[in-house]
DNA sequence: TCGCTATACTGGTATAGACCACTGAACCAC
DNA sequence: GTGGTTCAGTGGTCTATACCAGTATAGCGA
């Protein structure tokens, strides 16, 4: 029942009520939940009151609105995906799997075209570069080619890769945070190298993923490209219009 | 000033209005707007309407509420660089291409379980199946199979989806405008039958797209599985922090 | 059987009034 | 000056009421 004289407002007592109705699963997805009129005489409050729990709810994605027949129980909300930007360490924690990674290479090293043209890395200057084998409860699941370069991009040769995440280091250590990245999606075959470090069959199809991540300041530090095992791994984004 | 008679509501009316002061200029960002009380005084309005109005535009990150202070003009947002959701059609046309399409299949069918399980349809109702072979510079670039299904949409089934864009379609015929789309974009190999329709190779890689597209009310009307040649697409996202 | 209409719902919009906690400035006593 | 009180103004919450357009259905009439 909603008490008048607690502290929390009516509005989101009965928010909190109706969220436990949905997730102790006495009402499912697809249900129709009591209507505002229903709701204001069944816990003595005004049909403005029990509107605004319902609208919130509805905002939060939790339940969903129909003029002239109801409010009803959502489907369950799918994580964002495409849409924020994260890591592969943060991506996997999402999905509830245990990231892991072995380093493969880390040197400094003269950039290659592609990733001196999208770092704008003058001439005569290195970049450090980390190939790393991504894994999720222990299996192969991407091959990441990251290359790097900043003031003081050096310092990275003696950091652990392998039990720290590449943007968790830059962020403490280096004060470098992702603002924003563009990334290309691509499919592929396998190369041979490939097929070798994630341990799938010669002619499997990949996902290839480039990256270029930028600063609070819009400066480019971070090329990545990666090789995901399509068998175990798919992109999902979200859109949205306008 | 605003019009009771004028079909829009009162406090859209008022929203556009505000939102012009200040892509105007006339309001800047850290400006005071006037507090909910003057607003409604100075268009006869009620408190609650000016309040709607002012509460909508603060979730939009237009405005900013301070309470026991006043109503202020936000900073400019920094973020938004949203995947914009488009169709095949209008995405074609961003890349500089001629969009095309080839109609294979179009017809009232009963839905297979992902397209029922995506978009909730009730058992004994049917969809409308459209299967279009996608063309870019006259070359075929995807094989798409939408699965469509709301009020009267068996209409559908005597439009040209050859020459007209669907979501054109939807949304001028059918008043049904996308709002929000989720997409799982994958890596496989081709089928026999991709093969032949997209003129590739055996054993090609294709990028495997799922669409689920929702409406304003957040009801799922689209759910579309393509398969585009790898050799001849790739998806751009844009990320951002937080 | 088919199509229409009346009816009872729904959420959306709108009004008018009320009290609350909080902010900030003016004021006052020390 | 400093610390308190008062007070007007703000957004937040809440009640009660009203009408609208859209939806679903039961029942009637041809």
């Amino acid at each position: 029942m909603l008490d008048k004289n607690y502290p929390l407002p009516l509005y989101f007592q009965l928010k909190e009520l109706l969220r436990e109705k949905i997730a102790s699963g006495e009402w499912k997805p697809g249900d129709m939940v009591p209507s505002e009129r229903e709701l204001s005489e069944q816990y003595h409050i005004s049909r403005m009151t029990a509107r605004q729990a319902l609208r919130e709810l509805a905002i939060e994605g939790i339940l969903r609105r129909e003029p002239g027949r109801g409010t009803f129980v959502a489907e369950p909300k799918i994580e964002h995906g495409l849409t924020r930007l994260t890591g592969f360490t943060e991506d996997m924690k999402a999905r509830g799997l245990k990231p892991g990674a072995k380093v493969i290479r880390l040197a400094l090293i003269e950039p290659p075209v592609l990733a001196r043209r999208a770092l704008q890395i003058p001439p005569d200057k290195k970049i450090v570069l980390l190939e790393r084998l991504r894994l999720a409860g222990g299996e192969p699941i991407a091959l990441e080619t990251s290359h790097l370069y900043f003031n003081g991009v050096e310092n990275l040769l003696t950091e652990d890769f392998e039990n720290n995440s590449l943007y968790q280091i830059l962020s403490e250590k280096y004060h470098l945070t992702p603002a924003r990245a563009v990334q290309k999606i691509g499919a592929d075959l396998c190369s041979h190298r490939e097929r070798e470090l994630l341990q799938i069959p010669e002619g499997a199809p990949v996902l290839r993923n480039k990256r270029v991540t930028y600063d609070a300041w819009g400066r480019p530090f971070e090329y990545t490209e990666s090789a995901y095992r399509a068998d175990r791994y798919v992109f999902q984004a979200e859109l949205s219009a306008g």
